[in-house]
DNA sequence: GATGAATGAGCCTTCATTCAT
DNA sequence: TATGAATGAAGGCTCATTCAT
């Protein structure tokens, strides 16, 4: 999850503020109905009604607007994330929180979840090379410390603690993906049988 | 997995068969390397060292290489898995059969596969649907088959076919990915803990 | 030289003037080391820390800023050149003085220099035409008639007028031209052997 | 005077051939009409009566037209200035062969001459310098070789071979300049002024 | 006075596709 | 079969200018 900021961001006035988020919002729903290649700049203005001008007005690039809203998403996502595990008890406990609470999270927020996925699964830097791929690794990493010190503790069985943690990551988005593509799929209970999968493959003692 | 073909075909000649397949296989190396917004036809062909026209030649549209490359695909994946699931008895053994020889195949042609899952997250029709929706379907349909006569037999917990049948898939895909990604990954025991985890999932006794 | 002043020009308070000069300044400064094509208004804006807006307040076109940078240098060269051509005597000694004066007005300045050099190669009015064309010829015209006064008085040899004129104009700014592009060059003793040519050039008797 | 290609070139059609150097004659004469900034592809696609595409098509970037035009007009015009110059004999021969040659070489292609005039003075590589800056150069110093000669022989004056040669290249460029921008001008007459005043700047002996 | 906001035209370039040879 | 040639739409982006506050 990062935490990291595009760079120095100059004062805003209130008014730009409200057409960042607007033009962000926007980006996100083209993303989400039409995919990453159907997101145009173009596209994105039509949708708000205005001209292309305001758009590159306001974000220089196109990249600075997808950063932006993947990066304030991950933000968001982990604000609310972060209270759950820290309140949770036990390597188990704070894993079954980091994705119960991100699963909750990212659900109630399906157009932006969508334009993540797109996002990162698509964007690329000017080195070919996929923009977001670091943001995954980071959440990785994290997951990976929790579950290192429940080994210590004797609460978790042996196993390579990043394989596992990438196999949560990868299978927690699966679900949600599952759901996101036709939201009449019943999410709580998907969500509790990716739980309770979890908590069987990283127990020591059977849950 | 689908077995249909695309449209109506004339008959080819050797040398129009070995054309179109040099094509399709070099899409896919472009589309694996490059992503699916990078895969221009311009691209495929500097990429063979031949001229754009060919391309255009053999295949009226560039959806009809995309589509010929992902159902190829499929086709050849089911042709390898399918004396593998029959040989297999019971609900379980024939999930495990599945999932084991799918990923097996995969993992033998890592481009393709690379390639296909580009394709399949964002190549669009006219509808701006994802052109190859039902494709996953058809497998998630085939799954819930076995599943629902593991049910009957009483092999198989209760469970929605549907969601569970979906889960396997997602998740495969998920294991194959992380490998993709990065070679190094150990996928033998990736896929051992991918199909313990299923087993566990769905036995209706411990196994 | 020209004298022409900018169309009507409405009264200005002290700030008003300040603003205006500050604005000229930085595009002389953007235009020399950025070029004609690379001194857009947004550019400018920035290399004052300031916004668009103040620019286009104060100057309600491109046009007008680059005509004033232009004009008013042009203006402060010719009252920085009169008293000397002036005080010179005969049509030698005149056009003596107005090259080497202009040179070392011109070389006091350099940045303006590289900037009107940018503006009269390349501005163009909305006839498609260079706008400043007219005030080159304003300068040979000026030269033109030192040189028949010396003519009539025996003093220089019989050749056409405005050619001589012309290439006295653009010699010395090719001189120019070489130094500001490199600030090491000898411009002392580049502008002496500049004015020797001129000299031996023009004059009946053997300088 | 440089003799550099623009990297590896594919074989060429008889048709491509014809349609670059189409393409690149209009680039000429648009850019000698409408000055550096008035010359986009679209107004060269609309000057020939073809789509912008067509030029695209053949040419990779803007750049890649305006360097096959300079480049190949200083090949052409140094294979013109070359036997004249070898033909010259002694310093002041050859350098006076090397100028008017060139006059005579350029007054022949005044719009190719304008056009490479302003792209010269304008056209900027990605590092924001003057692209062919260096092409200059390279004919200053070839120049400055013939200096050094004439000077260890006794033929010239003493004086810095690289300012002399570059005030030459550039006085000459300033009669061209003159005559091109009103072709009226009698460019015999000012070619031999100028003639007149290269040799009398450098010849050790009165001329 | 100053500025933020918005616009629309134009820029170079990439692209899938069509067509004549 | 193969290819070179051409097209027109669309891409992201820069720009001078206008306008309300």
């Amino acid at each position: 999850m990062s935490t990291k900021q595009a760079g120095a961001e100059r004062r805003r006035t209130f008014t730009e503020t409200a057409r960042r988020a607007q033009i962000v919002d926007a980006a996100a729903q083209v993303m989400a109905t039409e995919g990453y290649s159907g997101t145009s700049i173009a596209r994105i203005a039509s949708h708000l009604g205005i001209s292309k001008g305001v758009i590159t007005y306001h974000f220089r690039t196109k990249d600075e607007i997808l950063r932006e809203l993947v990066l304030r998403f991950f933000d968001e996502g982990w604000q609310h994330m972060e209270p759950a595990v820290d309140a949770a008890t036990g390597a188990r406990g704070k894993i079954l929180a980091w994705v119960g609470s991100q699963l909750e999270f990212f659900s109630r927020h399906r157009t932006r979840f969508l334009a993540t996925g797109e996002i990162m699964a698509n964007h690329r830097g000017a080195d070919g090379q996929l923009a977001f791929a670091e943001e995954l690794d980071e959440e990785v990493t994290a997951l990976s410390g929790i579950i290192v010190r429940g080994q210590q503790d004797g609460e978790l069985r042996e196993f390579d603690p990043r394989t596992i943690a990438t196999l949560i990551v990868k299978t927690s988005s699966a679900v949600l993906e599952t759901w996101a593509a036709d939201p009449q799929t019943d999410l709580q209970a998907q969500s509790a049988a990716l739980l309770d999968f979890i908590d069987h493959a990283i127990a020591k003692e059977k849950p």
